[in-house]
This record gives structure tokens, C-alpha cells and sequence, in this order.
DNA sequence: GTCTATATCCAGATAGAC
DNA sequence: GTCTATCTGGATATAGAC
């Protein structure tokens, strides 16, 4: 999700579990190559982008790819792994807001804030998991385990606001970024995001109150 | 979307715009190339999809495709305007139901009866419309008219019950629905869908009572 | 560790026999 | 109209020079 890439590209967890910093390497290609592959992959698709592509994006010559990745597979997975890093780094700012409804809020401005590129490219992790369902390999299953675990942050809020129905609620607010990442991807419409952004802050205002 | 599923394959529109019934192509093979290009592009999405399995879930020679269209976009072009006719049947059927709560509650219905498809595939018309968007060929645009067709059913329907924002309520609707079944998909619980159903329901219930 | 050149594979598309 | 055999292009992946 866009909530992802609310956090800035610079120093967001992009080395990966098995990465080792390696002093040889500089110029930081491998850390390059997941950057590149993230973007290209929203961008594109993932099926659509060739290693060509991500290669000429972080402008390293194709054919040292696969000294940092055996192959595409190991690419997505570390796209994968970039945006669960992503994800962690947001909810850790957003747990610095003292309130838990203002939390809620901050995450959905974050959301609108990335509306031309929603309008553009649509949700950078919603088209990813949508696109790794249809796949053969299992990283639709990491993709899972993110998914999961902004659903469980989320509901961690509602459940804070004194909500006994805080699952159901993450999954609605999850669902209606997701929905209106689409609608707003299809039609070209960022102005419906921020409609919808609006909605869904009053609605988080009017359960709070409760 | 699933709405679209709703209607029985067998009568669905597959017969798109130029396509002549030829008396002489006995069989239907044409027929049979775009059903089986919306099933197996919904199951594993159009990039994976191969001309070859295609062919092989239409029971039709590979290098017979050609005689049908011209290139695989075509094949694509075809399974939108297929998408769009089950659309119109569909709406079709459902405004021969007298009220308009009633009826956006039976388009509901239909989609909670489509979540075991959506738990393993996702939304047959929501995954095609985030593909296409990634693709270079104009059909994205085709697509959006058919979703904007959606909308505008669902908006007529609150206008209906006399809400002046029936447009921001169609959308908050549809987009429900995909971000329901995007996350149905993702975390492959049918169950999500039919909670998110039932919510969905009681709000349109208090919409009407108004 | 880095990069070029190339092998391999496979999907889209075509030619032409039937 | 139908289908087989084949061409072609491009993407993944590798071998091996530097």
C-alpha cells in the first residue's frame, strides 16, 4: 500500500534479511537493484518488467544481476521484503502520535497524500499482492504476512479506542484504501481519494467520540 | 467483478461487438476462445497467460487462434467486452426488482456468493482492470468505461432512495467491494467477504430507512 | 567483484498444406 | 476454414574474460 511509500525512499529498510552490507560493493548496487525493482515493478507490473528493465533503472549492466540474485524470483521476494521493512518503519513513526484515533488518521492522510501516484500506478503493494496471487512461486504468502500484519497495527488502534469489533474495522478501513486505491487507478481520479480520504477521517472521528 | 460472474456463463454475451456468428464456424470456436480467455486470465492473470493455454482450455489448435484475432491484445479487447455484456445482463436482471435497496442488496449477495472464487482468484473484473493498467495497449481505457458503467448503475440507485451524494456513495460501495475482495484474496478467507457482506447489507438498510 | 557476450528457452506470430 | 510446422524476437540465465 501507498502507506508503504509514505515513508521516505532514502533510508527505508531496503537491505534485506540475508544482505550483508559488503564493504567490497560500493555504490551500494544490490540496495540499488531492490529500489529499482520496487519502482519498475509498480510502475509496470512485475510479469511485464524484465531484469532489463530493473537493471537499466539502477544503472547496473544486466548481466551483473545475477551476481546479487540467482534469479527474477529472488528480486520480487526482495521487493517484497522491502515493503514489510517499509511498513515497519511507518508504524513505528505512527506510534510516536499519542492518540490512537490520531494515528488512524495520520495513516490515512499519508494514504491521500500519495494520490497522483494511486491515480497513476494504483497501490504499490495492493497491485503487487494482486500480481503475486496469480504466480507459481509462494511469495503471494509473504505478501500475506504484510498484509496481515498492517491489518493487525490497525487493529491494535481500534481495539485501543475500546472497539470489541476492532478486527472487522481494520479490515474495513484496510479494504476501503484498497478499493478506492483501485477506483482512483482506474479512473484516473486522484480526487477521489481524497474524497474518500475525507470520508473515512470523519468516520474515524465519529468512532472515537463513541 | 464478480458482479459480472453472477450471470450464467452460458448465456453471458461472449459474443462481442464484431463478431459474426459464421454459420460455417460450427462449434463456436470463437465463442469458446473468449470464455476460456476470461476464465484462465482471471485464474492466472493476462502477462502469464499463454495463447497455448488458451487454446488448450477452448480445445482449440494453437495456431488456430489466428484465424480468430489477429494478435493477443485482441484476445484481451474481447475478454473486456465479455466483462461488459455479463455487466449489462446482469443490471438487466436486477432492475426487474422493484426496490433500489433491494436491489443493490441482491448485487451484494451476488458477490458474497462469488467468495470462494474471489478467496482463490480475486475479483474477475477488479484484477483484470489492475493488470490492464500496467499494460501498454489503450484497453485500460475500455476497461474504465465498464467500471465507470458499474458506478453509474449503482449511483442511479441512490438517487433512487434520494441521497444527493449518490455518487460518492456508489463509489464508497464499489470500492468496498474490491478492497473486500482484494483482501479475501490475499489472506484466501472466503469468510472475510461474507462478514464485509453482511455489513455492507445493514448499511444499505439504514441508507434506505432514512 | 564486475561486466560482456552468448546460450537457451519459449511465447507470439506466420506460411502454407490440407 | 482448419491446422501443422516453423520462424522470429526477446527475456532469462550462464560462461568466462577482465
Amino acid at each position: 500500500m501507498s502507506i508503504l511509500s509514505q515513508v521516505t525512499d532514502s533510508d527505508a529498510g531496503v537491505t534485506a534479511e540475508g544482505a550483508r552490507p559488503s564493504r567490497s560493493g560500493r555504490g551500494g548496487k544490490r540496495e540499488r537493484l531492490v529500489r529499482a525493482a520496487v519502482q519498475v515493478f509498480h510502475e509496470q507490473g512485475v510479469e511485464k518488467t524484465t531484469l532489463g528493465d530493473i537493471a537499466r533503472a539502477a544503472e547496473v549492466p544486466l548481466g551483473n544481476v545475477y551476481y546479487y540474485f540467482k534469479a527474477k524470483d529472488q528480486l520480487v521476494e526482495a521487493a517484497v521484503d522491502a515493503h514489510c521493512e517499509q511498513l515497519d518503519t511507518l508504524t513505528a513513526r505512527l506510534d510516536t502520535v499519542p492518540d490512537p484515533a490520531a494515528r488512524l488518521k495520520a495513516l490515512v492522510a499519508g494514504w491521500v497524500d500519495q494520490r497522483e501516484t494511486a491515480a497513476r500506478f494504483g497501490c504499490p503493494f495492493g497491485t503487487l499482492v494482486t500480481e503475486l496471487d496469480k504466480r507459481d512461486d509462494g511469495l503471494d504468502r509473504d505478501a500475506a504476512k504484510v498484509m496481515r500484519a498492517l491489518l493487525d497495527w490497525v487493529e491494535s488502534q481500534f481495539a485501543q479506542l475500546g472497539r470489541p469489533d476492532a478486527a472487522d474495522l481494520a479490515v474495513e478501513l484496510v479494504a476501503a484504501y484498497q478499493g478506492m486505491s483501485l477506483l482512483t487507478n482506474t479512473l484516473r481520479d486522484p480526487g477521489l481519494m481524497a474524497a474518500q480520504g475525507a470520508r473515512l477521517t470523519s468516520w474515524i472521528d465519529g468512532i472515537a467520540e463513541q
